[in-house]
DNA sequence: CAATTCACTTTCATTTTGCAAGTGAACTTA
DNA sequence: TAAGTTCACTTGCAAAATGAAAGTGAATTG
């Protein structure tokens, strides 16, 4: 879908980051899915930037037909909506990470603690690995 | 600016650079700088995806303001003003080759040649050294 | 079986975008 | 030197996107 010539402004590789991801929120949710274990329709509501509902339903939706997440059942709880990044999801990885180093370089005020803002810029590979033994 | 409590909707690495950068035409006014050898307004005009006059001078003001690029007067000819990336805008280049990297695997339809994509796995630090040394 | 929680959807006022046309300063041509 | 032309924007306006709040329906809990 977002790979037909029709819909794509180029296919220049930055332009085709931005059209799956290039807005204020869809790069918050990665985050979320990423970094702090959420998975949840509600557990992304309540970060700190305060997303609106349906805008939250109109990024997942997005995301889901970029094949960035995939959407399933919680199988101990027939309701609840499970959402996790696919291999591509998790290939943002390394683009995450630099923008981490970037804004704990340029962001006087940034939360990223010293010491991991220090590990990334000599172990990034490890930090990496870490993290992707944790989303298993 | 950016970096006032009242502003921002929060400090979040991943949210700082969305400040600043996150929609759809910011990074390609960055690529164009740091790519492309463009500096001026005309010049951004003519890329691929069309950007509107208006849009593109509220674009360079704000990469102004968060000190991303600088603007200045051609010394050649009085009239023409010249953008260009800072210290702050030429870091991002890390994160620009890891989008790169990224749409070169997941974009069948990718304009990146593929000897420059195999490079990309193998050797960025010399390609960002080199993309640098361009840009003086 | 009534109330609550969860995951959305709908509504609507406000904001942002995008196209087109307009403006003014410098520069070029007749 | 007067008349375009180019460049770098700005303005106006219609259309689209956003955001706050309220609504909906399925499951789950008390």
């Amino acid at each position: 879908m977002v790979n037909n010539s029709e819909h794509c402004r180029s296919h220049c590789p930055i332009n085709f980051l931005l059209e799956a991801l290039g807005d204020k929120w869809t790069l918050l949710i990665v985050r979320d899915l990423m970094f702090k274990g959420k998975k949840r329709f509600g557990e992304f509501l309540q970060s700190d930037e305060k997303i609106a509902t349906n805008i939250l339903a109109a990024r997942l939706k997005k995301l889901e037909e970029n094949h960035i997440i995939i959407k399933s059942s919680d199988p101990e709880s027939g309701s609840m909506r499970l959402y996790q990044l696919t291999d591509k999801g998790k290939d943002l990885l390394p683009i995450m990470l630099e923008i981490t180093d970037w804004s704990a370089k340029h962001d006087a005020l940034t939360n990223t603690p010293p010491d991991f803002a220090e590990r990334l810029k000599t172990d990034k590979a490890a930090i990496a690995a870490d993290i992707l033994a944790a989303l298993e």
